[in-house]
DNA sequence: GGTTGTGAACATATTCACAGCA
DNA sequence: TGCTGTGAATATGTTCACAACC
């Protein structure tokens, strides 16, 4: 890579962490509820409990975005959504444009989570001809046949995905010609694209799998030697599991671990 | 945490570390369509291409699990197939409740990447008394008065919550107490677990938002100093970017970042 | 020759613990 | 006194590079 230079990005500058930006969101729709209850500010701890991440984490995350706290006080809740939002580029409007409307493409286009943040959902396209000007979200569905068109009126660059397998390489090859330079694909496969192309994937199954594998860890661990990693899950990008954590200091003493009964009836 | 010990798992052993663990449904992905079309061994530089990942990753990844492969040839497909679904608990069958069967839960129930795993919607629940009875994906809603009991006959321990946001947390308190353990999350709230119960969530507008980050940093700094981490996406537990990764030792250099002219149209 | 498996080097992320300031 | 901001310590993850082996 380049050269590999960056290392620590000093007080504010650019340069924020991948771990980080990924929980900005997380931080920003705690804050959008506090900002709801009208709560003027906030410390590291409840904002933390409430995220679902411990108060270190939330203020060195916090510090590679400046100095946006008041010692002894904590943080000033309008501030920080503003911070947050322009840090996000929300301040601005992204349109997006998603393809495949099956049923998962209509969830997504009936997705509140999208307008209230710096989205709108500009076209909903479909390779479906019997789709065509059917209404979904109160939206009429476009054909594929004009999506290049569709991307470049719109001046859209952020694109989902929700095709089948088999299409979606195709769908993000014709996506990125247009000219969108953003991904998010449901579809289970990986997408080969070109450099500077971000893709974020989504898939449903795998989540599924990797709790499986945890489950499967509890059952039969337990009664073997270690029985230590067992509650111990992802808290990655996604992950983020909970286990007690929203409790600020508390001790993580209780365990559990029981083989919960289970049997038929 | 106790001690903070199984630094170094060696050689074949408990410990998966997550990132390697994240990874393995990739993989299984990958090693099946290898599988359908009858290939027989594979080399860790060909399927660390086919899931997105490099090889060295890859290598490393597999030495968790212990020393699958042959020096000289690769990788026996149906034998690592085998091995990584043990691995992941996929040997057996996991009864699986969606709850909240608005237009994502009624998406997940059709969801065929569920079955095709060691998956089995065991049932769909509803608090709409209208729902009840109504079939999706060819089963009938269940109503959520007999969420417990649904549970407890058919021995889930994996539940899916694809309620709004308000309902999920006393969602996932009445799954936890009739038995389940492992919950993968839809709802855009953070849930509040006791100790021993894993919890994944997936955030559409989480998602979205990472994208958005990264989408800004392309327009803005390319003009300014910088340019370099621009086209760096996360790769972590989910996102796992592409990014002409799929070549396996192709050169990095092409960069791209154009402007893209949007505009109006 | 070709490819795995892995120690060692490097990079990133998390947590600790406390100085510094309101 | 209470809380932020952050260096230092630790933990986790990735990549390199090569010995071991087929």
């Amino acid at each position: 890579m380049a050269t590999g230079r960056t290392h620590r990005p000093a007080t504010r500058s650019r340069g924020i962490p991948e771990a980080t930006v990924a929980r900005l969101p997380l931080y920003l729709r705690a804050l959008t509820a506090l900002s709801e209850r009208s709560v003027p500010t906030v410390s590291s701890e409840e904002l933390a409990a409430a995220a679902g991440v411990n108060s270190a984490k939330l203020r060195k995350d916090f510090s590679y975005l400046g100095s946006y706290g008041t010692r002894g006080v904590g943080y000033d809740v309008e501030y920080l959504v503003y911070q947050i939002s322009r840090e996000l580029g929300l301040t601005q409007d992204w349109p997006v444009v998603i393809v495949g409307i099956g049923n998962l493409g209509a969830a997504l286009a009936n997705y509140g989570g999208f307008a209230s943040r710096g989205f709108r959902v500009a076209a909903l396209i479909d390779a479906d001809p019997a789709m065509a000007g059917k209404p979904v979200a109160g939206m009429p569905v476009q054909h594929t046949d004009d999506l290049e068109k569709i991307i470049e009126e719109n001046g859209v660059s952020i694109g989902v995905i929700a095709t089948p397998a088999g299409a979606a390489q195709q769908v993000s090859e014709r996506l990125i010609a247009a000219g969108v330079t953003s991904i998010l694909n449901f579809a289970p496969t990986v997408l080969s694209v070109p450099d500077g192309v971000d893709v974020r994937k989504v898939d449903l199954s795998i989540e599924l799998q990797i709790l499986a594998f945890h489950e499967q860890r509890k059952a039969g661990e337990e009664t073997g030697g270690g029985a230590e990693a067992a509650g111990t899950p992802a808290e990655g990008t996604t992950g983020g599991a909970s286990g007690t954590g929203a409790a600020p200091a508390a001790g993580r003493a209780g365990r559990r671990l029981r083989a919960q009964g289970r049997a038929r009836g």
